[in-house]
DNA sequence: CTGGTCCGTTTTGTGCACAATCCGCGGCGT
DNA sequence: ACGCCGCGGATTGTGCACAAAACGGACCAG
């Protein structure tokens, strides 16, 4: 028996409910987050609410949604669209992760070793998880993963609020990512995180606060946040060595 | 001549607009910050609507903004309410503000001494206006000044990413305030704050940094944290020494 | 006096229809 | 060939009407 069957006459079933607008803006929020939405494309009212199965102002609902979370862009009388950070912002997102993400690891560090037998659990199962999705290729999930990591460890940190604003700031991540992603790179996240979890329950004091950083600073260096936004692109360089 | 005319014949002009949402969202988070609204007021929409002389729609959108930022609580089927942080919530809060906090004094303090005369002069007229309040006995304008002073100081720290999400947490620290504080205590933030511009601008280093600290943890040090929820209370131990 | 049920009123939730706005395209003039 | 203007189609924005649900009071039984 299949899980769900979509079709459009069971909609008085899928799109109903308490949890509807929250399985929409986690389904959107993903898709964006695994880049099947990648910046800058329309979301069109009619069209989400047709995928759904809900009507179109639950979409509207949702849409506003987002657009608080800086996920997605509302442009008055034009629509909504995936969110394409400038550089700056992306900027900024980077910076604010370090910012928290450093308290974070702190408080981590400040719990006695060895660390509870429920975290190290849930960490090492995290991390099989990730390294099988790096085995088998599939960016996708080892992207979603990756950010479930940095979600888990705010978890385990005690700080709902915390951890909440850091969510918002991880799906952000995404799309800095998405939009300023060079062609070339990107060395696999799952090895650095293993690194950090071993520094976490073995290391010396430190030692996982350092790894945590440089992560997040590699990752951000592995993007091109100098290119110019779209539509400013310097034409004369671009086609300067050409014949 | 009166800054703006309220009146009910004016929803033509002041309703509509571009920014009405905008100025909607304020007044209403104004009036949650400076505790004409204190926690667990409902909030009608058809009242709101009449108030600001909107649709109810319009309010309705607005309260999901509001509800998004947690300052309004969204009971399905029984309305919006202020909310009504838990202790636990409260202390987060305050946790996340001095994570926030303590990374932008940290960056205002690499700004190299003297600070820019912007800066300088923005910070002391913010100054003046506390203490004029403070001498006017001026509550409600000190409060909205305090959260202030912590807003400009992340603005000068230059990443307004992280400035929105204080400008959120500042919103709900008053709400905390407003649902924790003692009846007692309350001693004025604007000298604090003034000893903490003279440390940034000309103390040793970390000073600056240490005051802030000690700033947070002094006004969360004035509430009541201990406090069971309301309908919460234990009956037993409230009337145990009664006869 | 306590506790429970029923019903009217008030308030919130949702779909729908219509108004407003924008985009693309074709025509026209320079 | 380039740019401007205006129109048709499509998409978003908004008010309204009705459906659904909860609160409060009245009434009644124990």
């Amino acid at each position: 028996m299949m899980k769900t069957v979509l079709s459009a006459s069971r909609r008085a079933v899928r799109g109903r409910g308490e949890g509807a607008e929250a399985r929409i803006v986690r389904s959107i929020g993903e898709a964006i987050a695994d880049r099947r939405l990648p910046p800058g494309t329309k979301l069109a009212e009619e069209s989400l609410a047709e995928v759904f199965g809900v009507s179109r102002e639950r979409v509207r609902k949702v849409l506003l949604l987002l657009a608080q979370r800086r996920v997605v862009t509302l442009i008055p009388n034009r629509g909504a669209f995936v969110a394409k950070p400038t550089a700056r912002e992306a900027r900024e997102v980077f910076e604010a992760r370090q910012v928290i993400e450093r308290a974070v690891v702190e408080a981590l560090e400040r719990i006695r070793r060895p660390l509870p037998d429920e975290m190290s659990a849930k960490l090492r199962a995290h991390l099989a998880r990730e390294e099988e999705a790096d085995r088998a290729g599939d960016r996708m999930a080892l992207i979603r993963l990756s950010g479930q990591f940095h979600l888990l460890l705010a978890d385990f940190a005690g700080n709902a609020t915390l951890a909440g604003i850091l969510a918002d700031l991880i799906d952000r991540s995404s799309l800095a990512i998405a939009a300023f992603e060079r062609r070339s790179s990107h060395s696999c996240s799952a090895t650095e995180h293993r690194r950090f979890v071993e520094a976490l329950e073995s290391g010396p004091p430190g030692e996982a606060l350092r790894l945590m950083m440089e992560h997040l600073d590699g990752v951000e260096r592995q993007l091109d946040l100098d290119a110019r936004p779209d539509g400013a692109v310097d034409l004369k360089s671009v086609f300067a060595d050409r014949t």
